[in-house]
DNA sequence: TAGTGGTCTAGACCACCAA
DNA sequence: TGGTGGTCTAGACCACTAC
């Protein structure tokens, strides 16, 4: 006889304040970039004592969701950022051969390709939570690194959360796509998976990123996820490597 | 005028105990799967209060140099662990089609090709720390999955730090490199940078991957860190990706 | 100077593990 | 049952920011 699986019930209190501050986050209560209130207001309303409260926010700072600023008070986080700007990018210029420091961040371009509605591959409507038949958006757009494109990004989202969506209105928003999300559809990205391998270019991404045909290419497919681990973005982008690299940090 | 960097000055007490476990660590006063005295003990011995070396072990955990065991107590963290051992090692087999749970860590095993002392190139020795003319070791080897090469790794080493490995030694140790180091010769792996490129297969390396030459690898440049932020580990590892995938979470 | 997050303490009690 | 880490509280004080 299989045991059941013991599931610990017990969950402490600064778990429950955390779930209940996501909560807020979720419903908007308190928006992107917006102060929530200090930590005595919320013991207070959470009627629990400041420590509690402080453990419970500790936690939502180590997963990105808050960001705290001494004397200031404690934020929501937004991808509307400079120091966010590159948290899921992770692409980067190599160093110059002989360098000492490494290379700092290039001014980065964005082109869109297109926008389409249209019926999702069974794989992706899986990946990203569709029900039989439920419509998808399909972007693809180039990244560019000074002037040179260097990203070919294929992009799926559920068409029911990004009604509105076109390819004029992305061209017209200066700034990172996680911002416009979460600033115009309310979806803002929490985490994401991320699975790499090395591919060979076909033709037409080829042209594209003006690599040769059969040229190496990295291919990092991403699923992200919005509150409540809901997946919300299937990603796949091809990155020329030739000039820059996919830093990762083992800890 | 440019204002002199203000360098905070300020440093909590609860940092100072963790800079000093992490001395004992690095002195070998605690070894590797050891347990370290409890958190009272601890407190008595810093003069401080619970709560205060409490809050340095929460930090030492979760830069994993520390495990913590809910009723057993503390203990330093090693690399020859079944939970560790996929820690920087980040490739996983790709999920069959249409199954819903990732496939599980498959049987790995390595064969070394050799070990030499030698001169490391200008790059490398810069790398790992090493003055002019030091020398340094070279290993190669190959992991495989289900009896199949998917791995190729050019490993560099400063070889003052590891006297009397060879080939053989390697060999016949049954488990993770790095939990070799640790226990044979005292380093300690603890964070790494990795770098990720797509480059096409050599021909020397096309055969012992067992792939057509010009075939799309992955290409995983590391550098490791011990204790205090010292590089002591350059490995360049080439990966073949048709099966398998770089592993990556965003947070 | 007022308000916010950050640190430190002391003590009580709870959850988990092993013998 | 005893020992360990884990939680929660209450209160004092420190460091940083803005006005």
């Amino acid at each position: 006889m299989i045991p059941a699986p013991q599931v610990p019930q017990f969950s402490p209190l600064y778990r429950q304040i955390a779930s209940l501050i996501t909560q807020g986050l979720q419903a908007g209560e308190w928006k992107p970039g917006e102060a929530i209130p200090n930590e005595f207001d919320l013991a207070a309303r959470y009627k629990v004592s400041q420590g509690t409260v402080r453990k419970a926010i500790d936690e939502l700072a180590a997963s990105n969701l808050l960001v705290r600023r001494q004397g200031k008070g404690t934020y929501v986080a937004t991808h509307a950022e400079q120091t966010t700007q590159f948290r899921f990018l992770r692409l980067a210029p190599d160093p110059a051969p002989g360098a000492t420091q490494p290379a700092p961040h290039e001014p980065l371009s964005r082109r869109f390709l297109d926008c389409r509605r249209q019926r999702a591959p069974a794989a992706v409507a899986h990946a990203i939570g569709l029900a039989g038949g439920e419509a998808a958006l399909q972007v693809r757009r180039l990244l560019y690194f000074r002037g040179r494109p260097v990203v070919l990004d294929e992009i799926w989202l559920p068409a029911a959360l990004f009604e509105g969506l076109t390819s004029t209105r992305l061209s017209a928003y200066q700034g990172p796509m996680y911002a416009l999300f979460e600033s115009e559809f309310g979806v803002r990205m929490v985490r994401a998976e991320e699975q790499i391998r090395a591919v060979a270019a076909e033709a037409g991404v080829a042209e594209l990123l003006n690599v040769a045909p059969g040229a190496p290419l990295l291919s990092v497919e991403r699923v992200a996820y919005t509150y409540g681990d809901r997946p919300v973005e299937l990603r796949r982008g091809l990155y020329d490597t030739a000039t820059h690299h996919y830093r990762n940090q083992l800890g």
